[in-house]
DNA sequence: CTGGGGACGGGGCCC
DNA sequence: CGGGCCCCGTCCCCA
């Protein structure tokens, strides 16, 4: 028995305190994920309080949690009674939220809450009962509880469902929440009809997430929640489980092995339902206000005051500064990319017009950062090794070393970016394709019409990437990319495809996915006349004509000289057997016109035939005399 | 078992 | 910043 402490508060204010630091992100070391809810926490908080989860973040700092053992709007409870001792203040119904927390808890191996929550149970007389009544998954919170855990999204549905669950045994995983995805779209239909949350949107509009550009989904299609999709419960372990209960996150095992064909649309089989099912019923319960979980959202957002990649933000925010013109290194960090596409315009105080106040110097901008609540200040508190420029603050010289660098880098690029990229002065060495494309990369000789892609190209040249994912720390060299593979993290899929229900990520994809409906199959293999409908496909199909099976290059000159033949002709409009004498008289060649606008295609065609690259086969292609850098092919093309 | 095709996810990068 | 395209890789199915 631990002797009481001399201050008696001491272990509360601790805790409010740790509470306080979770829910500002300050000094979160760890990001659980459930489905498609993000939490941030401490390691040593949940190490301390599940034996379950100590076993994880030992090795991760992200950790994705079987959403099928605890739900989202569950694990948001159990860690706000882990960081607070306190299961909320429950409704009188809310025993089948304490049945719910029980599974869940039972399987994160918390034992204080498992016998708290029992304790609730026995107290309302239900514990006994709970078998029978079952518990519902309680997508949302209770509407008695206060939460405090930010959350980055929650896309739940509340409706209850009976399921049946036995508390102390071994739990059923479905039963945690299975009514939570798959429940009653009542709610959700109530949020669409009333213009909360459009149908085809993934995301809690609570939230401010949504990262959907369009909205080509049919409403709801029935034969989605109709659970026709039998390979779900086989997924699920379940036979009743609802389809879809397979991660919509990253679970991209699950996501396989729950699709299938839709060909079968025609047939027995119901389209692969489990993509966009989660979605429709991602109808945010949360009782949080807008302007709250906003707030939460933003909390969730800020950087973690340690994370090595710190510096690399503010060298963005530099970019961004610069990109824009304006002066805010410090306004921007890594953000989820959703925020800024659906936040109202009066929150874009707290997003990057924030910075847009010309006030560059480093103690403005610090300023201005912590007004912004992007830094705690305490987080100085261990910072101790100050950068003199910028005054930002590191635990440790190394990552103030690495911090300077990236100044240095900076300083670089600055000094790049004060001489703006000029195009090309000298009018007699220019050629045609200098005066469309006058911006020239210093590092590899590409070209570009504009000096803002110039700019964007460059960022492929430098070691550091300056947009690393606020999640996964994975890095790139463009924004766009890097919010592109947020969604990724997130399962968001805003692009439907109106017969089938199959959800993409992309509009591309979308389009190419189109394609297997419409039957459209525009890209040809010249070599055999095989069509796809997915121009990689045919690409990987050229390998096959193009590759031997050593995996070595198959110079197939019958082939190769056939299908390049073909090709010219085709675009020349000539017969074949011309077009092999046109493809070695160079004059001919690039005096048409329409030849010079094959020239790509066929440097292309001719890369892959020949193993070139394509820039060496469009540089064959368009010397004099043509193809005479390879000898193969010139006695090919010589011979009768 | 293997190769090929169909379909899709993710990243790079230009516009 | 998003759209679009390219490329690489993977999974699944089927012959």
């Amino acid at each position: 028995m631990l002797d009481p402490m001399e201050v008696p508060s001491h272990s509360r204010q601790l805790l409010l305190q740790l509470n306080s630091q979770r829910t500002k992100g300050f000094l979160c070391d760890v990001i659980i994920v459930v489905q498609n809810a993000l939490f941030r926490a401490h390691k040593n908080i949940l190490a301390a309080s599940s034996v379950y989860l100590k076993s994880l973040v030992v090795h991760d700092n992200l950790i994705n949690l079987d959403h099928e053992m605890v739900s989202p709007s569950i694990f948001r409870i159990i860690l706000d009674f882990i960081y607070t001792g306190r299961l909320g203040d429950a409704e009188p119904s809310s025993e089948q939220l304490f049945g719910a927390v029980l599974a869940a808890a039972s399987y994160l191996q918390i034992s204080d809450l498992v016998s708290l929550c029992k304790k609730k149970l026995k107290r309302n007389g239900k514990y006994c009962h709970v078998r029978t009544a079952g518990y519902p998954t309680f997508g949302s919170l209770g509407r008695g509880l206060r939460a405090t855990t930010p959350v980055i999204q929650s896309c739940f549905n509340s409706t209850p469902r009976p399921i049946d669950i036995a508390p102390g045994e071994p739990v059923n995983p479905i039963n945690t929440h299975c009514g939570e995805l798959y429940a009653s779209m009542s709610q959700g239909n109530q949020l669409h009809q009333h213009g909360l949350c459009p149908p085809e949107r993934h995301c809690s509009p609570l939230c401010g997430l949504d990262l959907s550009k369009k909205s080509p989904s049919r409403p709801s299609g029935q034969h989605h929640s109709d659970g026709g999709d039998n390979r779900e419960s086989t997924v699920s372990g379940r036979a009743d489980s609802p389809p879809g209960a397979a991660s919509v996150l990253t679970n991209h095992s699950s996501y396989k092995e729950t699709s299938h064909p839709y060909q079968k649309l025609d047939g027995s089989t119901s389209p692969p339902a489990q993509h966009s099912e989660p979605y429709r019923n991602n109808v945010s319960n949360n009782h949080l206000s807008r302007t709250e979980s906003r707030d939460l959202m933003f909390d969730w957002m800020k950087p973690e005051p340690l994370v090595n990649y710190v510096d690399e933000s503010d060298r963005e925010k530099d970019l961004d500064r610069e990109d824009k013109g304006e002066g805010s290194p410090l306004s921007q960090q890594p953000r989820y990319p959703s925020m800024e596409s659906n936040e109202p315009d009066d929150d874009k105080s707290t997003s990057e017009e924030t910075g847009s106040s010309g006030d560059p110097s480093p103690s403005a901008n610090l300023e201005r950062y912590h007004c912004n609540h992007l830094y705690e200040p305490e987080s100085y508190g261990d910072n101790l090794y100050v950068c003199i420029p910028c005054g930002k603050g590191f635990p440790s010289s190394e990552q103030l070393n690495a911090h300077v660098e990236a100044h240095n880098e900076e300083e670089l690029y600055h000094k790049d970016s004060m001489d703006p990229p000029v195009p090309f002065l000298d009018k007699s060495s220019q050629s045609l394709g200098d005066i469309i494309r006058p911006y020239r990369c210093s590092s590899c000789d590409k070209t570009y019409k504009d000096p803002a892609t110039l700019r964007q190209h460059e960022k492929t040249h430098w070691l550091t990437r300056p947009y690393p994912c606020s999640i996964c720390g994975k890095k790139f060299t463009q924004r766009g990319t890097m919010t592109r593979h947020m969604r990724s993290h997130l399962g968001l899929k805003p692009f439907a495809c109106d017969a089938c229900g199959m959800r993409f990520t992309r509009q591309y994809r979308l389009t190419e996915h189109m394609r297997i409906h419409s039957g459209e199959k525009p890209y040809e293999c010249q070599v055999c006349g095989g069509k796809f409908a997915q121009q990689r496909n045919l690409i990987s199909h050229m390998k096959m004509h193009t590759t031997g099976p050593d995996g070595k290059p198959k110079l197939d000159f019958s082939d190769s000289v056939y299908a390049m033949a073909k090709f010219t002709a085709d675009h020349l409009g000539l017969k074949q057997e011309k077009a092999a004498e046109i493809l070695s008289q160079t004059s001919h060649f690039l005096n048409d016109p329409k030849t010079i606008e094959s020239l790509y295609p066929l440097a292309k065609f001719t890369a892959e035939h020949l193993g070139l690259t394509q820039e060496k086969a469009a540089e064959v292609l368009s010397q004099s005399p043509l193809l005479g850098t390879d000898s193969r092919i010139i006695e090919r093309f010589s011979s009768p």
